[in-house]
DNA sequence: TTCCATTTCTGACGAACCGTCAAAAAATAG
DNA sequence: CTATTTTTTGACGGTTCGTCAGAAATGGAA
């Protein structure tokens, strides 16, 4: 309605500023390296200053965190506009969750302090609201195409299947994969090298055992998935380094 | 060698306590409710003598993580004697880790803490390489009963699968699930009401997919799954309250 | 039993951080 | 330019971590 003052620009600037800082912080010194304090004098203001922003420190990092939810969301919503297969399309939505965690890696230790420290009060409803609506379009997406391959005969559940099963599985090998892959980062002899390409592999299989056609030994899906990396996420992809441009 | 002095008993008995402490701590206020302070008077004793056992904080949650660690590779190897083919073993170890779940929720908080809070100093090597160990012994009771599917017949690999490929994915599988589990507890609308069945469902979908035999068309696997709790771990069972006698 | 060396325990203390709030400074309106 | 409202500041109280000098307990030896 109204314009916006310089000065409420600039507020509504700094609120931006203060989220960039501390996705940072937690990002390479985690979340006990993350002080309000640090935040504070990174922006060049004091520390009541950030408490206008944020009711305190679990909110800012709730606040870091719906706001990649947010991108992981519409990361999403793209990946589910490929034109393909209906398993091809799904392929997309892994394909968006994998480009997700290469590119948002602060995200991960963000829902985990939250979930570590929080007993659920600290964080207002407004930031566990958007984390829900966030996590609903994901699987809005995801159901959408299921339905999608019942409607063209591709998918065929059995008894007491649902599509919601079928995505909450794929939901968990992903998130498993990835929690595990950084797990690795702090050990030295991991289980597996490279923890990407088998999880690409085994959602394949996972796939497969829905009898989701076209099964996995009858479709090239690695080069779907290059496909899906250049055509809805060229951008993304070449900075997270996930496309080469030969091949 | 030496006969333990009765003090030096008392130091080994107190070790355990404040362990026991710690996790109970731990699970039903979270890692900010965990205070040195509090143990110390929980124990009976002074924070100082706590600082005996233990270096830090953060070392006494991994030495909780450890310890439980530890029981869920027996749990594991216990799994891995169940007389059954070996899709059916496979099915124990799944069965292991999900009781594992239900009677020792601490674990996972302990875990995320210790994440969410170290850049990998804080916590020493003794720890690190004390959880090491325990997931090791769970992945090879694992890729030794993969090993004996493939010995038998029962499991075919592609060219370029193996069966650590096939073991990290139902660890992801299971791992994304309990994950998913406890946020769940968070939020008020819940994308699936009931996740352990899911579980169960998709664990054995995932290994149809890798066409390990027999398939769960031609094999009644939640029957096996209550032979599983009432041969291998009845006691436990009951406690966790997965064991109904009727049925 | 008494004495003394060694081990163990204690709790006061410094440092770091969170979150608050009265007072100061800046912005806005008249 | 003055009055009022908004915004900012940083010192402060409270909590927790981890330390350490001194106190207490322990275990022989005389």
């Amino acid at each position: 309605m109204k314009p916006l003052s310089a000065k409420q620009l600039e507020i509504r600037e700094r609120e931006r500023t203060i989220l960039d800082v501390g996705q940072e912080m937690l990002l390479d010194r985690g979340y006990a390296g993350l002080t309000m304090d640090r935040v504070a004098e990174a922006i060049g203001v004091s520390k009541g200053t950030i408490y206008q922003h944020f009711a305190n420190k679990e909110d800012l990092l709730a606040a870091v965190a719906v706001r990649s939810a947010d991108t992981r969301a519409s990361l999403f919503e793209r990946a589910g506009t490929f034109r393909g297969t209906s398993r091809e399309r799904m392929t997309a939505v892994g394909t968006a969750a994998e480009l997700f965690f290469a590119l948002y890696p602060h995200h991960e230790q963000a829902e985990r302090a939250i979930r570590a420290s929080s007993l659920s009060d600290k964080i207002s409803a407004k930031r566990t609201v958007g984390l829900e609506s966030c996590t609903f379009r994901c699987f809005g997406v995801a159901t959408g195409i299921a339905r999608d391959g019942i409607a063209s005969g591709d998918l065929v559940l059995r008894e007491g299947q649902t599509v919601e099963q079928v995505c909450v599985g794929l939901w968990n090998l992903y998130i498993g994969a990835f929690l595990m892959s950084d797990l690795e980062n702090f050990i030295d002899e991991p289980v597996v090298k490279d923890p990407m390409p088998t999880l690409h592999a085994n959602a394949q299989v996972y796939l497969d055992g829905y009898g989701w056609t076209a099964h996995s030994t009858e479709h090239d899906y690695p080069a779907t998935r290059q496909r899906i990396l250049g055509e809805i996420f060229p951008a993304e992809a070449r900075t997270a380094g996930l496309l080469e441009s030969s091949r």
